[in-house]
DNA sequence: CTATTATTCAAATAATCCTTAGATATAAGG
DNA sequence: CCTTATATCTAAGGATTATTTGAATAATAG
């Protein structure tokens, strides 16, 4: 191979991989990656959840899938998107990671976003004592996302049925709540609210996306 | 928080991390931080090897410093850039891991740049048969990476001095090459050149970035 | 002051994002 | 087969932002 046709190469490889970044460039596409990490969605659902134009999800639901981030399924008139695979996932979550650590400004953010932090509780930690019967696991996720995946004993309580199903939440043990992953606020939510009521509540480190790739078991359809 | 708030902290915070995507994507950025991974570097060394203008190379670390992923360090007239942080070079690694998975004009573009596919030899396979002095261990990344960091036992031999000085390298056992990472061609290259000249020789998978990150161990300032 | 290295600026080109509006695909009913 | 309803995709336009180049400016060493 020339030299010449080497650096063509070594540029058509380098602008494949910034395809992929390009993808991750768009908050929008962000949040609708944070969707799809908990199971299958329709561009209709995805649109409402993310407050965007259908026309304009889809649009961008395309760059995703040319990017290989996503991939769909035509069901009836629908069209579901999932991730393209775990390792997408991983992605997502390293993106995060790196953002969090190396800018004040992403930091900030997140500290405005979720609110006054909450305690937490490890994932080996909260599989032992789920176990042993210590804790009651809440699921606040809205439901469609408990259903298509969640940690084995969880009660499913979306964030906004909460307060009207409070009684429901036995009272005599802790309560560990958790929800999406990292930057998902309604786990914090959640244990301010329960604290509130005067329970004892905690949220579990990180999410659901987190438990799932660290290998942990998952019960349901996901 | 009201609902109108919170919807402003969430875009925000998406934002941010979506400004980690947008410093991934770029070709011309991705090649300088492949660079910084292999150990520090002046903003000319990196424009001369990325084959860039000196004013745009500059132009684009201020992006990828902005974004988190570099910080700079001058000694008199220069300026020393480097990664922030492994995290970086692990997200970096993640990808191309996730590039190369779901594209399939990644894959094509990667082993049209890479050429012939090479027997390789894995990491831990590695440092057992080092250990043991079964195989000569070859690093043919230009000195000054070299210098910053290698494999313990590596003999440094840039790949444009390997035709030079295939005399140094004993031709009665195994050779392992490696250069910078699982898609840079120098070792490739040096395993293709070794076979033309009768030697036995593989490449180390993926390279030093991966070994690295792999908490394996490393000597040298790096 | 001069040489070296890096950054910044202005301008041209190109790409991206979102919206509106229309096109396409599928299912169900007549 | 034709219509209607629903869901998704695509095209065009306008505002914004990114990339690159060449030249000017800043920082430092001697």
């Amino acid at each position: 191979m020339s030299s010449e046709t080497k650096h063509e190469a070594k540029t058509s490889l380098l602008s494949e991989f910034a395809r992929v970044g390009q993808a991750l460039a768009s908050p929008l596409r962000l949040e609708l990656l944070d969707l799809l990490a908990q199971g299958e969605r329709s561009v209709e659902q995805l649109a409402e959840t993310a407050a965007a134009r259908v026309g304009n999800t889809s649009a961008q639901l395309q760059r995703l899938r040319d990017a290989g981030l996503v991939a769909g399924r035509r069901d009836g008139t629908r069209v579901y998107y999932r991730l393209a695979g775990d390792d997408v996932a991983a992605l997502l979550a390293a993106l995060r990671a790196t953002g969090v650590a190396h800018r004040a400004e992403a930091d900030r953010a997140a500290a405005a976003y979720l609110g006054e932090d909450v305690e937490q509780v490890g994932r080996e930690e909260l599989l032992a004592r789920a176990r042993a019967g210590e804790v009651t696991v809440l699921d606040v996720r809205p439901a469609v996302e408990y259903e298509a995946g969640h940690i084995p004993g969880a009660i499913s309580v979306p964030l906004d049925q909460l307060p009207a199903r409070l009684d429901e939440i036995p009272d005599s043990v802790l309560v560990v709540a958790y929800c999406r992953g990292a930057y998902c606020v309604f786990a914090h939510d959640a244990v301010r609210l329960l604290h509130r009521n005067r329970r004892r509540a905690r949220r579990l480190e990180d999410g659901f996306l987190e438990w799932k790739l660290a290998g942990l078991p998952v019960a349901g359809a996901g």
